[in-house]
DNA sequence: GCACATGTGTCAGACTCCTGACATGAGCCG
DNA sequence: CGGCTCATGTCAGGAGTCTGACACATGTGC
């Protein structure tokens, strides 16, 4: 029956992209009453815990390009929920901080975000949520290096 | 130091935004040169599993919305990839196949996607692999289910 | 000093995908 | 039959994101 092509019910691939769309869903859901989006949130999450943070750096923490993030800090700077520094202290980059205010907003977010998380993990036991925490970390690992030496071992 | 937020480092949810943020880079990576996009390849191993499947039922399999498959379904239908039934048989669903010029085309995608999926699980042992199958089912089985059973466990 | 590679901010254009909406067809129940 | 609900296909519009490009700052090696 799968003899060729890839078993959807058994693929860790599939799978992990079902359970990702699934928690982006989720997550949608409990922002969207909060005027925030995935993006939006992860932003004010990334400032929250490592302040200073240039465009750049938190386009790769929210996993989008560094025009998209620049298009939302633009709105967040503008709507008061951040404040980037006026010139650059080293190089180009530009340290951007959360305002009280976004620290405000920041604050119901986490918490809807958390629920969710804790929806998530309902029925895992604590060796399972370690055991996902270092097998999530093992493939992101396997898949950041180039396919050089997979291929090499599957041919030596 | 991690009072207030949460902490990406051991976030579950983050780490499996990351996980499948690197898959997807991945697939497209070597997608690319075959000139298959992910959710394209999707469609056709959908297809190819379980023939037939209309148009917002590939949807659903490849995480997209009906609009957006629809699109897809109509250039890879011009392209001579599927064929799409002229009149639904039953309901307005058209039931849609994949040619022997899709069938070919799926082999070389497939061939791609599985040298991924390998490197991704180079670094787990079979048991790592089930519990990570077991772990993800069970973390989109709670995803999917309103959040109002959790939150009266968490109160009663 | 100079060339080069890397990282960053920013602008413009195009593209993908989604939200909203409408009409159609099937199933259910009074 | 008539009304209701649900699922599907399709059309139009808009929000979000990406690709491509350019200028500037830093570090390295000659």
């Amino acid at each position: 029956m799968s003899r060729e092509g890839i078993d959807l019910e058994t693929s860790l691939g599939y799978l992990l992209k079902e359970a990702s769309s699934a928690l982006r869903v989720a997550m949608e859901e409990v922002l969207r009453p909060l005027g925030m989006s995935v993006t939006h949130y992860s932003c004010l999450e990334l400032l929250a815990q490592r302040p200073g943070l240039s465009n750049s750096q938190l386009a790769r923490g929210a996993f989008v390009t560094r025009q998209s993030m620049n298009v939302l800090l633009q709105a967040l700077e503008r709507d008061g929920y951040v404040a980037r520094a006026a010139q650059p202290s080293v190089g180009k980059a530009l340290p951007t901080r959360l305002t009280p205010r976004g620290r405000r907003s920041l604050l119901r977010a986490t918490a809807a975000v958390r629920s969710v998380e804790l929806r998530m993990v309902a029925g895992l036991s604590e060796a399972d949520q370690a055991a996902a925490l270092r097998i999530l970390r093992s493939m992101v690992h396997a898949l950041r290096e180039p396919p050089g030496p997979a291929d090499e071992a599957a041919r030596g």
